[in-house]
DNA sequence: CTCAAAAAATGAACGCGTTCAATATTTTTT
DNA sequence: AAAAAATATTGAACGCGTTCATTTTTTGAG
């Protein structure tokens, strides 16, 4: 019989979640007050700390969500064969900008970084960098990959370019959400010239 | 006779820019409260927001000056003859990172970096940004005046690969400003094992 | 020197995230 | 079913950055 409290609990949660990203999406982030989230989940303020740690740990299950999708979209696309470098490099970077802004805004995922940059010693920051960590050893297996398939050239450290090419993805990135103009195409054109140097040279034989 | 407000403003303006540093020092820029800068300095808080926009405008005026120091010190990098790629990299990246603590903790970096991310439109991340690119368009300019030498072969595309080490540079250093337990010297170590093969592979020749 | 206008200083008040002691509800024990 | 223990809810209060109406100081004209 204690099925009646976790029912309730399991019900506010889901409640406080759906109010959370409700308002986040219409009015923004850093709009949204504790205040309007709770009401609109018709809980009181000091029930929404019983269930989320502050207000900075309501971004992490989107941003969780979001970055485990696309990790899993970028195993299938390693799994295919490549023509050659940059291609290869084009697509898995294509898809993880294309799917950026599907469940976050620029403004949230500002606020995700910010937050991860601003208290490294929390939770929330401990798990985004594990995120990309994981996006930066996918690029790495992605180079290795192509470096067993014989396209890329024996003998080149793969998690050495592997994590040259994803910090400047990453850094693309945040230049990307800090400014509100930039649309996808243009990162995306912006990266590939960037990487084209070095996928050319490291490519085996051609050229 | 207008000399005495002049006076008393600079007067002012000193004291306070220097109870900031101080108490940013001593206790960190989160623990110092406006309220004690001004004690500090002297006035009441609501004259510190006469002299200062916010308390992260104060940040500005130390990252400009550890900034443009480096940026000169890079020039006189630049102007020198250098042996080979990777050497010249590690030394104006080694410039970089050895000055970045002058003045600045890794907190204060965490907080001007988390503060520029945050808030694009403000003045102090467009600062931040300008400076960043100028940094970015220095180690351009590096490999440019390599290839001149002749130490890159022709027709590398310096930008691209300018800023290809530049993100990456700057991205290993918001993982030093994050991580405390981590020193100049192993970031260093680190960011030369990634610029390792694309120094290699663009190199003139020899190899 | 006087006084009105301009400039600067002030601190109480506000907004919002967060905490916590008091209260209410659910579960367990008897 | 009543009492005790465990758990959850609540909203007033706190901390701190920031604002703004009011007061004080400085200036230059008469």
């Amino acid at each position: 019989m204690s099925g009646l409290r976790a029912q309730k609990k399991a019900d506010k949660n889901r409640r406080i979640l759906e109010a959370a990203t409700t308002l986040f999406r219409k009015v923004g982030y850093d709009s949204a007050r504790i205040e309007d989230i709770a009401e609109m989940a018709g809980v009181s303020v000091g029930t929404f700390y019983n269930y989320f740690k502050n207000k900075g740990d309501m971004l992490m299950a989107t941003v969780s969500m979001e970055v485990e999708e696309v990790l899993a979209a970028g195993d299938a696309i390693i799994a295919r064969e490549h023509e050659d470098v940059a291609t290869a490099l084009s697509e898995l970077i294509g898809k993880y900008y294309d799917h950026s802004l599907t469940y976050l805004s620029k403004e949230m995922w500002r606020t995700a970084m910010s937050l991860s940059i601003a208290q490294p010693e929390t939770p929330f920051s401990q798990r985004y960098t594990a995120l990309d960590h994981r996006l930066s050893k996918q690029v790495c297996d992605l180079i290795r990959a192509l470096q067993n398939r014989g396209v890329v050239r024996k003998g080149v450290d793969c998690d050495a370019t592997g994590e040259l090419i994803f910090n400047n993805v990453n850094m693309m990135f945040i230049e990307f959400v800090k400014d509100e103009e930039m649309d996808v195409d243009g990162l995306k054109a912006s990266v590939a010239r960037q990487n084209a140097p070095l996928a050319l040279l490291m490519s085996g034989d051609a050229a």
